[in-house]
DNA sequence: AGGTTTACCTTGACTATCTAGGCTTCGCCG
DNA sequence: CGGCGAAGCCTAGATAGTCAAGGTAAACCT
């Protein structure tokens, strides 16, 4: 509805790629995913915050306080090993379902 | 969690796609898509009855009473002239959004 | 007659997302 | 120095889409 749209279900993994890229605060996090998808995707806050709290519930991310770039407080989240792993599972998830989908679009 | 999965929001597609290729029955959409997918989708049917409720309340589709291919009472579903449109709008939306998730992958 | 397949439908729970707020801290500018 | 806006975090409530788990009916096969 919005100008832009996030597909339901690829939040995970786009969280957790961009922390693969190392430590980052929610805030940050979010203007990352904005940035990489050349603005396409945008998450907002009310989904974000929540959904960085399952995972670290999950084991995937785990948190510490510090600084952002700008040199505000900021909680930076990073990749646990679990967090890793997960990552790669929702990459060949993700490949999976996306060439099914482009499969079907295509009536191969 | 089970065996296979549907993306979450796409399910209005692969039906608009499916009937892009003729009249076609509730029970048939799901299993041309799970065919389709190469099994990897498969629709619920608590998930499908629903979905063409709502794409018919919406003008995409239309259904007629009718005959299968195994010649049970079947009710027909096919395209409306809005519902190519919006197969064509959906089909776009796909294309952006699976690219621009392609692109956070990637760490364009 | 009974079981299996085809086909349709509904209800209730769950989960993820969005809307729409609110809070604090800090830097900047008038 | 006072205020405003940006940076950053958080939450409550509504909504929507999916799934699990049922149930119904007709036709076919044996």
């Amino acid at each position: 509805m919005a100008k832009t749209e996030l597909l339901s279900g690829t939040l995970d993994l786009m969280i957790l790629r961009v922390l693969s890229g190392g430590k980052l605060h929610g805030f940050g996090i979010g203007e990352r995913i904005h940035l990489l998808s050349q603005e396409v995707l945008e998450v907002e806050e009310g989904s974000l915050y929540p959904a960085l709290y399952r995972m670290e519930a999950k084991g995937w991310i785990s948190a510490e306080w510090g600084q952002s770039e700008k040199g505000r407080k900021a909680k930076l989240y990073f990749l646990t090993r679990s967090g890793t792993k997960q990552l790669e599972n929702e990459k060949q998830a993700w490949n999976r379902v996306a060439l099914a989908i482009g499969n079907v679009l295509k009536g191969a």
